[in-house]
DNA sequence: CTTGACCTGATACTTAGCTATAGGGTTTAT
DNA sequence: ATAAACCCTATAGCTAAGTATCAGGTCAAG
């Protein structure tokens, strides 16, 4: 695939592409004209950079979740200690949501002003997100 | 409360309060001096835009979801349905966070490759969280 | 064999979200 | 009453992550 195709099918820019490709995040081989060449799995690392930035995370780490997909020989029990610390990320950033969505679900369902949220007597709920 | 304790508070620095503030994030009154008074609400404010941040939240979002703590007075359905949008908003994310976790967790746990990621034969499995 | 859509690298600009600096006023402890 | 530690505004600078522009080279269709 070449770049524009790529860029329409992952819904980026043509100059995104290039930016992620210096920042080693999504490889190309070349074709004799210069062009980029990617695979169709470049659609797929794209959306994923683009989901994993919506959850927070930067390109720098997005690089390292990446990796562990990247399948480098050897010196797995590195990998494996990266793949367990993003995980506990993970579910550090799911607990965290998990409190947000209480307080806000309170406001909305387990108040009992009436759907009136402005004279709600229990409008701290959103404190509980913010430990 | 005056800024710097605040801010040690809360674990930004004084210039980062001055900058929520003028981005209408933190209220603040002020003193015949000129000094801004906080109350110490404003330390859970700032650990909530904090972690909101981390979960990918930017200032324009975050300073709405504290105004569904700031109670407005009037126009409840308004307020009720951004709150409706931001919960869906925190699913989605709590959704998309879980399938991450699984194409991990399916790295470190379930696969038959005997902790070996780099022989592991189903590594595409991150692409789950790519969809 | 040229036109238009595509591609190249290089460079510069933009936006968000801080962070630092300059030049000064306030408060508190000694 | 003065030094240290705090505060003020204003302005400038920084990093991350793009986005735009320039001056060209490539390729498929007619």
């Amino acid at each position: 695939m070449r770049i524009g195709e790529v860029a329409r099918a992952s819904g980026v820019g043509v100059q995104t592409l290039r930016f992620y490709e210096r920042r080693g995040l999504v490889k190309t081989t070349r074709l004799v004209s210069g062009y980029r060449n990617y695979t169709p799995d470049a659609v797929l690392v794209v959306r994923f950079i683009k989901q994993s930035q919506e959850l927070g995370y930067t390109l720098g780490e997005i690089k390292q979740l990446l990796s562990l997909r990247a399948r480098p020989s050897g010196n797995s029990a590195e990998v494996r200690a990266l793949a367990q610390a993003k995980l506990r990320d993970i579910e550090n950033k799911i607990e965290r949501l998990h409190q947000m969505r209480d307080g806000l679900s309170h406001i909305l369902n387990a108040c009992a002003c009436g759907g009136d949220i402005s004279r709600c007597p229990t409008l701290d709920a959103l404190d509980h997100a913010a430990p």
